[in-house]
DNA sequence: GCCAACGTTGGC
DNA sequence: GCCAACGTTGGC
């Protein structure tokens, strides 16, 4: 099993929203970044888990879990000439972006700001603190991972 | 709203 | 294939 990290915009799609889904699912709709469609199309795995973080907001940082639902399967708001996330160069042959369904596990009581993960020595490996790191989905380590979630207890 | 750090596009 | 120009992300 693997673990991941998720950002989205919670003025957009907020954990809330993602709890409000359908049996807490969503297609994880709208990356057009291929490193991060790379992970999804290719190695997101069914029961791998996912934090989701909340980015572009007043306090950014951690806020929940999840986990991968379903694996990659095309998505189709590229084809979408109304959708925000259109992109007239995908086809139905060639969807060229692709998803994974992610479903709601758990939301932290209190959100593990990006403030405290930067403070936190054990951390400074974490892809998500290295300057400059845009990626909306990143790969974390197993230790990062349980770390984190000891972390959500204690706070 | 600013701006650094990327990623993408497209002319050559 | 290079690289300048442009667009986007996301913390602050």
């Amino acid at each position: 099993m693997k673990y991941w990290l998720m950002k989205t915009e919670p003025d957009t799609f907020s954990i809330q929203d993602l709890y409000n889904s359908k049996n807490h699912t969503t297609s994880w709709e709208g990356v057009r970044n291929y490193q991060a469609r790379n992970f999804m199309r290719d190695q997101m795995k069914k029961g791998d888990l996912i934090l989701i973080y909340h980015s572009s907001c007043k306090t950014p940082g951690i806020v929940g879990l999840a986990s991968v639902t379903r694996e990659s399967h095309p998505d189709r708001t590229a084809l979408d000439p109304n959708s925000n996330y259109y992109d007239p160069k995908a086809t139905i042959e060639n969807p060229r972006w692709y998803l994974v369904d992610v479903k709601w596990k758990e939301t932290f009581n209190k959100t593990i700001s990006l403030k405290t993960l930067k403070a936190n020595p054990k951390l400074q490996e974490m892809k998500l603190v290295q300057k400059g790191c845009r990626l909306s989905v990143m790969p974390v380590t197993k230790n990062e991972f349980n770390l984190i979630l000891e972390i959500s207890k204690t706070n």
